[in-house]
DNA sequence: ACCGGGATGTTCT
DNA sequence: GAACATCCCGGTG
């Protein structure tokens, strides 16, 4: 119970990623409870932003694990990740979809294109839209929740028998398994 | 339900 | 100059 402390993070991504499923995200009047989830490494993995070491834009990846790591793609859209694993390492989690629990008005003002509530966060970029999350947040620590993002858990157990896939919208290591979810939800990214 | 294309601009080759 | 960890809208069946 409360908020998820640094060494919860300081594992391997492959390991943390599913143990996040239901744990619940706090940004101002929003909560919401993750749903989804897809875990990233570096060098070995052709999929992630830090397959060819460290740059700009990702080094909140290779930093300590409890930071959040948001960034920019296609123009207008920002993820975020929890950074995972030791310093130096490069690791993270996709935060792809959260079934929304407080501040569903908010959300609603924020993402006037979402015709349903449980369209409001089924998917990393209106997820973060939804709790106005975005580039002001990279590197943030949600550990001490200095940016106001904090992870809770709030005693609901991780399900025991998640849904498990390849990721999603990658060209390149798009037949690695390191997608997680919550079966039956209905406000996934896709059908689970 | 499913599919195709356009939006939009940063990042790295 | 191409790629991009996406989303939305409008077509068709």
């Amino acid at each position: 119970m409360g908020r998820l402390p640094r060494d919860f993070f300081a594992r391997d991504s492959l390991e943390v990623a599913p143990e996040l499923l239901n744990k619940v995200i706090v940004f101002g009047n929003c909560r919401g409870r993750l749903l989804e989830v897809e875990a990233y490494k570096g060098a070995d993995d052709p999929g992630s932003h830090g397959r060819r070491g460290m740059t700009p834009r990702n080094e909140v990846m290779f930093g300590p694990a409890g930071r959040l790591y948001v960034y920019f793609t296609y123009g207008m859209h920002w993820c975020a990740n929890v950074v995972c694993g030791a310093d130096g390492e490069c690791s993270a989690v996709l935060l792809r979809a959260v079934t929304p629990l407080e501040g569903l008005a908010e959300m609603r003002t924020r993402r006037p294109a979402a015709r349903r509530d449980r369209d409001l966060c089924s998917g990393p970029a209106k997820f973060t839209s939804a709790f106005g999350i975005d580039g002001t947040h990279n590197g943030s620590d949600l550990a001490t929740a200095d940016s106001g993002v904090e992870l809770f858990d709030d005693g609901t157990p991780p399900p025991r028998d998640p849904g498990r896939s390849t990721r999603i919208g990658l060209s390149a290591g798009a037949e690695l398994p390191w997608r997680w979810y919550v079966r039956g939800c209905d406000d996934l990214s896709r059908r689970g």
